[in-house]
DNA sequence: GTGGCCAATGTGAATAATCGCGCATCCTGA
DNA sequence: TCAGGATGCGCGATTATTCACATTGGCCAC
């Protein structure tokens, strides 16, 4: 598998790693079957026939491109899932998701597509992804959030922010003029991480029942 | 085989409003260009050259689509732009909102495209609909949520909670198996109002100051 | 009523564009 | 020389769209 022969002084990107880019880009932007594979090969540089040299098919690139970034993101989540679940460890879990999404916000838009459109792709997506999040070792039990585990609320509670997150990444350019800022720039992350951070702690912090209706 | 026979006492849905149903729902699952007039038609039970006997393309049918949705959720939301704006009036907003979500997720779902790739159909999008809510009109000017006032925070703050009520239309699917089930559900509604509240209500409750980095 | 007209609405066939994909071939660097 | 990789060509399928045409229902003159 490793063809790695040393070209030493450039580590020059390969073709099937420029595809790679290419294709996760288009699959984050328009979803699977609106992106033509004779527009990643533009992107490339080269005519579409070639991708199947390094692709079986466009399932297999989708597969690929899938793959890599599921590895790129599961990579600092593992770290996180040692040790006992408390108020600090949820505090990092979720700065860290935040900066992940942030700094790469193709997972996120390509899950939302699987998502809508509800294919065959979105039953992995959420065995890799989320499953983690609701194992039963991963329930907070500190009296703290007492009130959302007492009425069942707390696996809705991870949802949300989850949805928090990555909502903003697939949202964002819609408030592009709103807000006044590229929603990416480092500033922006500085706000999102601080609204975050201060809901959450809001939440820690709040004692009352839930309003009725 | 037979048309209405009844013309005026019934009120038969039109093929135009049977295509116009049709279609919202294939726009909002795969979006604009992955939906084939085809697949209308054939929900329809018409053949696709019969569609333009209704509209003139493919794009008109998706405006209209777009015309339709928007009137519905404009209306509910109009009276509430009305009278001052306090804490009750943002509890009122936001569950108005979230059940508009759930009894028609298309809306949500159209958006999330349109904002995904980030086509020409965005712009008209974030005018009609998140425009009144960024108005200066309708800043909260108590003292409750001076934290957010103070740090600029407030828009983003209604942009989040805008974001959570979309984003669990358009990635409730995912959930289903997670959640136990079925998100549209009027259990599952009551939940996800609840939560929402929980959440509001804490902003509303802290005091503190944003736990620094 | 009846015959004829017209507009609305459906249809099949055809077109041009685009798509994923296979294949034979050619180029190039080691 | 040889293999990996890029290419041109082309097939079959699907797409949006057009057009000539068939069928219908309502309406008016008689």
């Amino acid at each position: 598998m490793g063809m790695e022969n040393q070209a030493v002084t450039s580590e020059q990107t390969s073709t099937a790693e420029r595809i790679l880019e290419a294709a996760e880009d288009l699959f984050a932007e328009k979803g699977y079957s609106a992106t033509s594979l004779g527009e990643v090969a533009d992107r490339v540089g080269i005519r579409s026939p070639s991708l199947y040299n390094h692709f079986k098919n466009k399932e297999a690139l989708y597969q690929a491109v899938l793959e890599r970034l599921l590895e790129d993101f599961s990579a600092p989540l593992a770290e996180l899932e040692k040790g006992p679940v408390n108020k600090e460890r949820v505090f990092e879990w979720l700065e860290t998701i935040v900066r992940q999404h942030h700094a790469n916000p193709n997972l996120a838009r390509l899950l939302q597509h699987a998502a809508l459109s509800g294919g065959p792709h979105t039953n992995e997506l959420i065995d890799r992804l989320f499953s983690p999040m609701f194992q039963p070792g991963a329930v907070i039990e500190e009296g703290d959030i007492s009130l959302l585990e007492s009425t069942g609320l707390q696996p809705w509670a991870v949802m949300a922010f989850n949805n928090l997150v990555m909502s903003y990444v697939t949202m964002a350019p819609m408030y592009r003029d709103l807000l006044g800022q590229d929603p990416f720039s480092e500033e922006a992350l500085e706000k999102q991480l601080n609204l975050i951070k201060t809901l959450l702690q809001a939440v820690f912090e709040y004692k009352g029942a839930p309003p009725g209706g």
